[in-house]
DNA sequence: CGGTTATGTCCATGTACAGTAAACAGGGAA
DNA sequence: TTCCCTGTTTACTGTACATGGACATAACCG
């Protein structure tokens, strides 16, 4: 077992995630006793397919939507799910491109920024939502 | 027989809009004095593609990068027109990604705001970086 | 006039991504 | 044994994003 690359596939490019998604969701899924097949008729996926995102064997993994109905099923939260799968919620690209220039540029600033600062700019923003436009 | 997939949510009629990208590009492209060929090479795409692109005959626009070049021979903002396309900056996934909770939360509040209070966020970050922890 | 060069466009094709279908191997239970 | 349930493998599909080569047209040059 010297240096002989354990898995012998070919595994294409598979950008490597930390903790795995696959591996998480197998963790998971099992703890909650579903069975593969019936996991992926909740879903709303093959078998097949949940089979190989469960292996990592995916080039890429399912998309937020999906990934959206597995976290609702295994009580997880879907951004850090559809996070932990490279992915972006599917609500946030339309509010986005709802202020094309604001919204990247806050987002570049608030880059770095501790989950607390993020925090109270969110209480911010509730504020500002509350009282109306200013300005 | 699982549930289908219609994630694309063409649109159908596409009653006429906000500038269409592709109208868009070739209107600045030839105020630039480009030749198709001559931009397509520029931006490293193929005549053809941009071709298709400025008719708006592709199902959906070049991929965000492609565009950013687009953006930066043109003189005009990369942001804007990615927004445009339909896409979204290719740095914002990342950031979004590093706080996969917090950042989500945040673009949830901060929707609907004005570009005021946006940029009144934005100045708030900005300090908060000066100030606060460099983490 | 004919030949070359430049313009944009069409048809066919290619590659990667997201996902499916069908068949398979192995473990328990009756 | 037969039956069903588990997960897995190989091969395939359809769409998005993109390319190549041939094509029509017009302008320019001898």
């Amino acid at each position: 077992m010297y240096s002989k690359q354990g898995t012998s596939e070919r595994q294409t490019v598979m950008t490597a995630q930390k903790p795995k998604f696959g591996t998480f969701i197998r963790e998971r899924r099992t703890a909650r006793g579903y069975s593969l097949r019936r996991f992926a008729e909740l879903v709303g996926i093959s078998p097949t397919y949940l089979s190989h995102v469960e292996q990592d064997k995916v080039d890429s993994p399912p998309t937020a939507d999906r990934i959206q109905k597995m976290a609702e099923l295994l009580g997880e939260s879907a951004d850090e799910l559809i996070a932990m799968a490279g992915r972006v919620p599917e609500d946030l690209p339309k509010i986005i491109q709802s202020q094309p220039e604001a919204m990247p540029a806050l987002l570049r600033a608030v880059k770095g920024l501790t989950p607390e600062q993020l925090k109270k700019l969110q209480d911010q923003a509730a504020k500002m939502r509350k009282e109306g436009d200013p300005s």
